[in-house]
DNA sequence: GAGACTATCGCCGGTTTGGAGTATTCTGCA
DNA sequence: TGCAGAATACTCCAAACCGGCGATAGTCTC
């Protein structure tokens, strides 16, 4: 199954470039292209692409505003900035709007792809790898507050004594529950805090 | 010399009945009383005395504050909290507001006695389940600060990404370790810190 | 009434962790 | 010189944990 990409760029021949180079390369597909951030948030929901690539200089609506909605309406969707600047500002609100990679337009071709590559695969491809650890550490400064919020009462109680070094018997008893049903709701909990073990979760619940 | 003693109660049968008390031993006087905190602020610090007897349930201001005014004002005084409440929360606020001792309203009149002459010889009267709290909070707090000092170089450097979430196989690799050495130096963290999961040794870590 | 979200419980299979014990090497100190 | 502590590593065993899967039942919404 190819990585679906989609591009919001206003420059038409850049536009049309970037779909042909990735309609070209096997493994991705280039689902839908838009002139304007406005035209993307109306139709790119309703294509559902992995992978987008957004330009920042965009008449109307900025790009960095766009990712914002994006991400709002479609969390799971990972957005490369694609940009002939490399400033500070711009990377810095691209990060904290959801963007997770970052690249130059004058990027060759086959390092763009595997810079969608990376994307897909949990990665942040940027220009250099100073700037990767700094995307971890804002989002995760952003996240870690938020992401706890998404649990349900059930699931906070349970992580509540997670992070209190319980065992899931123990939690269990406490809550009159089989440990079953606490280790369920641990896995719910591990997905909602892309964890995987519940040092971790109690990191997350500790905004650690 | 007698010991001076001031009340700080509202309900006036208590106050009265406490006044009575302690004049009526000897060695004893209660040289005023008050029915309010602010009261008690107002007019206290001119009579000096040796002891306050401070009820925490009390309209407005409550007795925990009263207790840190007071302690600003005189830091001479020694205070003793006179609830009919035993919970962790009220006696840890009141410690920490600057009270020595914590007594119980129903604690008979002979012992109240004993406790005000052990608070002016430099004791600390409590009712004894409250004694015990206090201890175990005391050893608890002091214990987690200076347990993780007893660690050795490597070990701390263990723990260390233990906190962060790693697992064994993991803190092996960056240590260029087998897994099985890590796991030895777990075991021995966990034995000098008292806990039996890597979950409890990181809250010891993190001071939680 | 279909589709979601939530809470509950279970099974299987594999990995990780904890507990107990032993052993070797090295270093520093009495 | 010898001993204590520290770091390294191993074995055996059982418990705990994790991931993926399915299942039921209730509630709420469209």
């Amino acid at each position: 199954m190819p990585i679906k990409v989609s591009i919001v760029e206003d420059n038409d021949q850049i536009r049309e470039g970037l779909s042909v180079l990735i309609n070209g390369s096997t493994g991705f597909q280039c689902v839908a292209t838009y002139p304007t951030a406005e035209n993307a948030l109306k139709y790119l929901p309703a294509q559902k692409p992995d992978v987008v690539l957004m330009d920042i200089q965009l008449p109307g609506m900025s790009g960095i505003e766009c990712v914002r909605e994006l991400k709002r309406l479609l969390p799971e969707l990972q957005i490369m900035m694609l940009t002939i600047y490399e400033d500070d500002d711009n990377v810095f609100k691209s990060i904290v709007a959801g963007a997770s990679g970052y690249v130059l337009k004058k990027t060759p071709p086959s390092e763009l792809m595997d810079g969608i590559s990376d994307l897909h695969n949990g990665g942040s491809p940027m220009s250099d790898r100073i700037a990767r650890k700094v995307v971890q550490a804002f989002q995760q400064m952003g996240q870690s507050s938020r992401e706890t919020e998404n649990l349900t009462q059930r699931e906070s109680e349970i992580l509540s004594y997670v992070a209190k070094g319980f065992q899931d018997k123990e939690i269990a008893e406490k809550f009159f529950l089989s440990s079953e049903t606490v280790r369920t709701h641990l896995r719910n909990i591990y997905k909602k805090l892309h964890v995987r073990s519940r040092t971790e979760a109690t990191l997350k619940y500790l905004h650690k």
